[in-house]
RNA sequence: GCUCGGGUGGUGGAAUAGGUAGACACGCAAGACUUAAAAUCUUGUUCCCCUAAAAGAGAGUGCGGGUUCGAUUCCCGCCCCGAGUACCA
């Protein structure tokens, strides 16, 4: 008998898969497409561990699956390689980023490999090639080179706008652009030198420079997006972020935020991933309105913004952000000094200091009073930094009695406090719910609120106060690393004006520097670099790009990823098309997702693409969790003690390796010793009985926490497919998961199981009679299952669904070679190695089981003649009872009544109704 | 605080359209094989009461209500856990 030997059979057959190129993918128009897709990894010097499997386990039985079915599958895999982890290990060691890259790239690859993934390794990319980077380069010349027309709704190249200009100037330009553009007509363009006019179209393009309050972190010396601080640190590194004004590329995203916006409601995505989206782009409606300033010499006008116009007659106060123009320009003398102080703390206060400081109401008032335009009553003008400069117009009205962030400050500065609507629960202050009548508000009292709105903003048009207005949360995206390791801008600089390279000169290489710190002078890297410069001695740009400019396209490039002329070819992009599923972290909702669509809208608006969303559906892998031990160092010494008695000293918990610890949490203590040089000398305090006990928690698998599993060690013990089955055992695809080992066994078993099913002790030959019935049932009842499992993603019960089939077949001693092929087929997508295995050597077929199409079900086999009907009386199960089919309805109460397990519980009972429900259940209500 | 998930045996989980709660697996217990152990196989395993055992009775899907002949599933109110977000006017 041949024993199951999962390292032989596994390495065999990924050879061969490889050998046939099984998995070379080609446009096939006589086949419907599948497009599956991971979310593209960044490959870490740690390499993977098994919580980064679960998603590509999963659309690699997808994609099995599909191709099964006679679908042509896309389901490719690449690296997003730039990134900061290379760079700084380059700082350090002085090693290239290129070669560790290259090194983290390979390891990636083998681990995967011995996976059995059916990639179309041929289609692999990597954003730090010059050949992939090159078109990175080209589409951002492409989005510097735009504008964003309002009136078509979509981007148009920037030479339609130099028409424009040339006839009639920029007065009736409907665009997104800069905040208030220089004003020009036709003449005074056409005068313009050609300084002043790149100047003027800087304001417009959707890739322009624009000197902005940045996340600037010293540590990393380089600036942040906002999705990649998290509570003042920075996301990779966990290092202190400071808000620094600077000159940086940034991306007009504000322009598609409605697109945006009005595009997820066409892709079936989580809701949860949506609404997150909807939150971050932030759409409000409401109106802004003008307040002018009292003083005999000097007025000026104050821009509020505000979504409750209804509220203006409870206006009590203004509040200016410290970074508005008139903040610092507005106060009288006597308050000056007070205001200039607080506004220089307030902004130089780093991003960390802000939210440890946001619940207390901090201002100064600036001595001016602005005129309510209704009331002509004056209202104090205060300064404080609950205002965001870059939100709205960076000044609001004051409404404490309807709005809870007005009522404190109010409450802290003892301002007045104007209730203008009704309460009908008349509970306490501030009352900031959208129903009521107005009160207390001149010509709006006794109006709803929506009334009142509409009727508000009216009045204003009319009398010219203020205008009905929409703003987004969302922010231009900024587009600037001071960094070597990402993608140079196709940019140089003539006159301090930015230029594009000609697209000729693509791709733009990274030059090679000695050294990847920042220069003396406190220039990027990039600075160090020998003529990085033009041919015709222009100075090229020092930035580089973010590490999510590659990844805001790649999904195009997989359709034809050797075009040495196109990014995509029209052919593979129209057959192609959007992702039909992708699979990843919902972590990258508010980055590289929301980036991504973005750029394919604009690809799209140029017409290089056909799609305007990238993604049709979208799936979120739960995070996998492991249990993560604890020792506890007493404070500045190498001491550890013991977990019960750690409260007696003052102690930090410190993560240690799992790998060290028995699963009584008790410590090995010579291997926590010589774990680390550090910890040579380590001593203990041990409970009473000599063992030094760990704490435990179950927390996200990481390496840093020292609880990563990877997949390399279960592999040599179990073999692939035990991994993959055991990955996708454990719980549904979308939920969190804890990782123990103690299941693993189990589907093991259900493996070896399998193989004995095939070659079983006994010796029986397959026979290839017709089969028998219940052979039949059992197999057409697992097709019918799995198919609908895996439609719906449900791998855990399709797993138990094969193991059911396969405990029933061995029951029954099948020996029929039709049914056992058609259970390896249904098995392949899960164990593809022991699936070949068997179906080649064991069944002796002579092609690839990747060749068998995925079997039928017969509906005729799932046929019941009889049913067992649970019969319950008041709804509780009392017994069952075996009926035809074939039994009427009023035959089953008949029969049901008759029963004596029944009968007896109907003793002096009056029966007022029986249910019964066809093939489901009998209930009598007595 | 807000938004979104989720609470089912000792454990991971199943129940797809309101119809037998606990599939499948782990663990545990008993037995077979073995000199013995491991491996393997067989049987049992929601809790509680009763019983020598069988049989039987009751409770039960976070808690409290509701709709229904019937609720893990639908509705209302609460509690707990997890994730995301944070002055966006």
């Amino acid at each position: 008998m041949k024993m199951y030997h999962p390292q032989e059979i596994e390495c065999k057959w990924q050879k061969y898969w490889e050998d046939q190129k099984s998995y070379h993918t080609s446009i096939a128009s006589d086949k419907p497409k599948y497009y599956i897709l991971d979310m593209f990894p960044y490959p870490s010097g740690e390499g993977l561990h098994v919580g980064h499997l679960v998603g590509y386990i999963a659309t690699d039985i997808i994609a099995r699956y599909k191709r099964s079915k006679g679908y042509a599958v896309l389901h490719p895999m690449g690296f997003d390689a730039f990134g900061l982890p290379a760079e700084q290990y380059a700082i350090q060691t002085g090693q290239h980023p290129a070669i560790t890259t290259a090194n983290n790239i390979q390891r990636y690859q083998q681990q995967l490999h011995k996976l059995g993934l059916s990639y179309d390794w041929d289609r692999a990319i990597t954003t730090t090639d010059p050949q992939y980077y090159k078109w990175t380069q080209w589409i951002f010349r492409q989005l510097f080179n735009s504008w964003y027309d309002i009136r078509l709704q979509k981007a148009r190249p920037i030479a339609a706008l130099i028409t424009i200009f040339q006839q009639q100037g920029n007065h009736q330009v409907d665009a997104y652009c800069d905040k208030s553009p220089k004003l020009f007509t036709a003449q005074e363009w056409q005068q313009m030198n050609e300084e002043a006019q790149q100047t003027c179209l800087l304001a417009y393009r959707l890739a322009f420079l624009e000197d902005t309050l940045v996340n600037w972190c010293p540590e990393l010396g380089t600036v942040l997006a906002n999705e990649e601080v998290k509570d003042g640190f920075s996301e990779r590194g966990g290092h202190p972020v400071v808000r620094k004004q600077m000159k940086q590329w940034s991306l007009r995203i504000t322009a598609y935020a409605d697109r945006l916006l009005a595009g997820l409601q066409k892709i079936n995505w989580p809701t949860s991933t949506k609404e997150m989206q909807r939150n971050w782009i932030g759409k409000s409606t409401g109106a802004e309105i003008q307040f002018t300033t009292t003083g005999e010499n000097t007025q000026h006008t104050i821009t509020a913004f505000t979504t409750r116009p209804d509220t203006l007659f409870g206006v009590t106060f203004l509040v200016l952000a410290p970074e508005h123009p008139l903040a610092t320009t507005l106060c009288t003398p006597a308050y000056a000094t007070a205001a200039t102080q607080y506004i220089t703390t307030v902004i130089n206060r780093s991003e960390r200091e802000r939210l440890t400081t946001a619940h207390k109401a901090t201002g100064v008032f600036t001595g001016v009073y602005a005129v309510h335009p209704f009331t002509q009553q004056p209202i104090p003008i205060w300064i404080s930094d609950y205002v965001l400069a870059n939100y709205g117009t960076g000044a609001i009205m004051g409404v404490p009695a309807h709005d809870s962030r007005d009522y404190t400050f109010a409450t802290q500065f003892q301002l007045p406090i104007t209730q203008v609507i009704a309460d009908p629960s008349d509970s306490e202050l501030p009352y900031e719910t959208k129903e009521g009548v107005l009160m207390h508000s001149d010509f709006l009292n006794g109006l709803s609120v929506q009334a009142a709105t509409q009727t508000m903003l009216e009045k204003l048009a009319a009398l010219k106060l203020g205008t009905p207005k929409t703003t987004y949360r969302l922010r231009n995206a900024i587009f600037s690393r001071q960094r070597y390791w990402g993608e140079p801008f196709p940019i140089y600089y003539k006159n301090t004006l930015p230029h594009s390279l000609p697209t000729e000169e693509l791709p733009m290489a990274l030059p090679s520097l000695d050294s990847y710190k920042p220069t003396e002078t406190g220039e990027p890297p990039l600075g160090r670099a020998l003529d990085w410069k033009t041919k015709d001695g222009y100075p090229l740009e020092l930035n580089t790009m973010p590490g999510w400019a590659g990844s805001s396209w790649y999904f195009f490039r997989y359709m034809d990823p050797h075009n040495r002329s196109q990014f995509v070819s029209p052919e593979a992009e129209s057959y192609w098309q959007a992702v039909d599923l992708y699979v990843g972290g919902a972590e990258h909702t508010t980055g590289h997702l929301l980036y991504a669509r973005f750029w394919t809208k604009f690809l799209h608006d140029l017409g290089y693409v056909t799609v305007d969303e990238p993604f049709q559906q979208m799936i979120h892998q739960g995070m996998m969790q492991s249990k993560s031990n604890f020792v506890y160092r007493i404070k500045g010494t190498k001491q550890f003690v013991s977990y019960h008695l750690r409260e007696q000293y003052e102690t930090t918990a410190m993560h240690v390796a799992t790998a060290l610890v028995d699963k009584d949490n008790v410590l090995q203590l010579e291997a926590f010793q010589n774990w680390r040089p550090d910890l040579k000398d380590a001593t203990f305090i041990l409970e009473e009985d000599g063992q030094y006990i760990c704490g435990s928690e179950t927390e996200k698998m990481s390496k840093s926490k020292f609880n990563a599993i990877t997949p390399d060690d279960v592999i040599n013990q179990y073999g692939a497919d035990t991994l993959r089955l055991y990955t996708m055992f454990l719980g549904p695809l979308e939920q969190a998961k804890l990782w123990d080992m103690h299941g693993i066994e189990g589907v093991h078993r259900f493996l070896i199981k399998t193989w004995r099913l095939f070659y079983p002790t006994s010796g029986v030959p397959f026979s290839t009679d017709s089969p028998d019935e219940a052979a039949q049932k059992i197999i057409h009842q697992t097709i019918k299952k799995i198919g609908e499992d895996i439609q719906r993603y449900s791998f855990n019960t399709a797993v138990s669904n094969l193991m059911i089939c396969v405990n029933d077949l061995t029951a029954l001693g099948c020996r029929h070679r039709h049914v056992l092929g058609k259970f390896l087929v249904l098995l392949a997508p899960f164990a593809p190695h022991l699936a070949e295995e068997l179906w080649q050597y064991a069944l002796g077929n002579e092609a690839s089981i990747l060749a068998a199409p995925f079997p039928e079900y017969d509906e005729a086999y799932l046929q019941e003649s009889s049913c067992e009907y649970p019969i319950a009386i008041n709804g509780k199960v009392r017994t069952k009872i075996v009926f035809p089919l074939t039994m009427t309805q009023e035959q089953i109460e008949t029969a049901a009544i008759a029963h004596p397990d029944i009968t007896k519980w109907l003793e002096g009972k009056t029966i007022q109704k029986i249910v019964v429900v066809p093939q489901k259940m009998v209930n009598i209500v007595v």
